[in-house]
DNA sequence: CGCGACCAAATTGTCAACAATTATGTGTGA
DNA sequence: TCACACATAATTGTTGACAATTTGGTCGCG
């Protein structure tokens, strides 16, 4: 172990960093983000910081312009919604594609996790439900075994992080989002993907519109 | 202009020229993309070909493996089919949004275009109508103003730039494809926007289908 | 002959200095 | 005071040299 030195950070480390504060509010929409005052904060080289800048570009999470830095992307109430439009398309695939592939054991598997979703709002447990809501959508994509749309969606939700974020914790959220969520867990458990498309694709048409009433501007 | 000094290629044109390359199969799949070799050919400094090569790799055309260099990215008939769906699903959304937004201009000019398809299968000219094939989903989706679903499919089609080409120029695909193209035209211009995802659905899935028969491997 | 250690070549990765560009401030004349 | 030119500072972009890594081959040994 070096002393005095602090270690020194890379690429992805910083593109993690970055992502973090957007996440977390600290970094605010708009905001310059400049190589050196990064490198020096976080404890990199200006070319990593560099680097991970240009990551974060293709992401969809910060706007670069030539000569002019680095901020970080105002992601509009309209491009997400346009965003988790696109994000319904690809996932309801996603839920079809499942519903033809999947096996007794991850069928089990689902209802579980629907019965500790269904505890967790019984409960007032938000924070729960939101880990336990994220992890059936990942276990879905999982299950259709499609790499390019799951590649997609992970670049969509990527750029939607923020909004995603405080969408979760409005008040009633989950109370309307529970019984979507079972309705995907039914459609995967009879095998039936035209009912599993729909029922992935009225769940996240859910979540548009209460990303319209959240910020009609 | 300077004498003697050739000019040296940015980036981007590094890009575009690898992306010639492997549209015109000079660059075979799997081939080594020698940074040093790619920069005297192009007359680029590494650096740029270094860009170029990072930027290829988040479009999906190049493989990048950490301190083993780049080469041109495989992609099977199998991922080629799963890239196509995708668009299936994403490119029918934007049918849908073109119906609701089509303008009585664009309603005639998506009619003219028809004709002249019409006429290109008519007379044999391939790569005139594989041009206003091209055209017209371009229009379609900027009909459908949805920048976010219209960045996803650019970055599904540049990835399947081979497969597209090799398929255009089967015999007997414009005949196929005419009469589903005239009805993506039909459900726009009725702005009817469930029949419009449908068409461009159907017209997809037949590529899909193509391609499943070009190499069933 | 097979096999591992070691060396040399090829190639990618990093860095610190420098160049180019853009933003900011300052003074000057009408 | 305003507009404009000009100098200065802040910031990004590029480069060539060097470091690190991987690869392929060769030698020696059992």
């Amino acid at each position: 172990m070096e002393v005095g030195a602090e270690r020194l950070a890379s690429p992805a480390e910083v593109a993690d960093a970055v992502r973090r504060g957007i996440l977390a509010g600290e970094l605010v929409a708009g905001q310059r983000l400049v190589e050196a005052e990064l490198s020096e904060s976080l404890g990199a080289r200006r070319g990593a910081v560099r680097t991970a800048l240009i990551d974060l570009t293709h992401e969809g999470l910060v706007e670069r312009i030539a000569n002019r830095g680095a901020r970080v992307r105002v992601v509009s109430v309209e491009e997400a919604i346009q965003i988790t439009e696109v994000r319904m398309m690809v996932e309801g695939l996603c839920g079809a594609k499942a519903a033809e592939r999947i096996s007794d054991d991850e069928i089990a598997d689902l209802q579980a996790l629907g019965d500790r979703m269904r505890a967790c709002v019984d409960h007032g447990d938000v924070v729960g439900y939101s880990r336990l809501n994220q992890q059936l959508h990942e276990t879905v994509i999982r299950i259709a075994a499609q790499p390019v749309a799951a590649e997609v969606i992970g670049q969509l939700r990527a750029r939607n992080v923020r909004h995603q974020f405080r969408l979760a914790y409005r008040p009633g959220r989950p109370q309307a989002s529970l019984p979507q969520h079972l309705a995907i867990i039914e459609g995967l458990a009879a095998r039936d993907p035209e009912a599993a498309q729909a029922a992935v694709r009225a769940h996240i048409a859910s979540v548009m519109t209460a990303l319209r009433e959240s910020d009609p501007a």
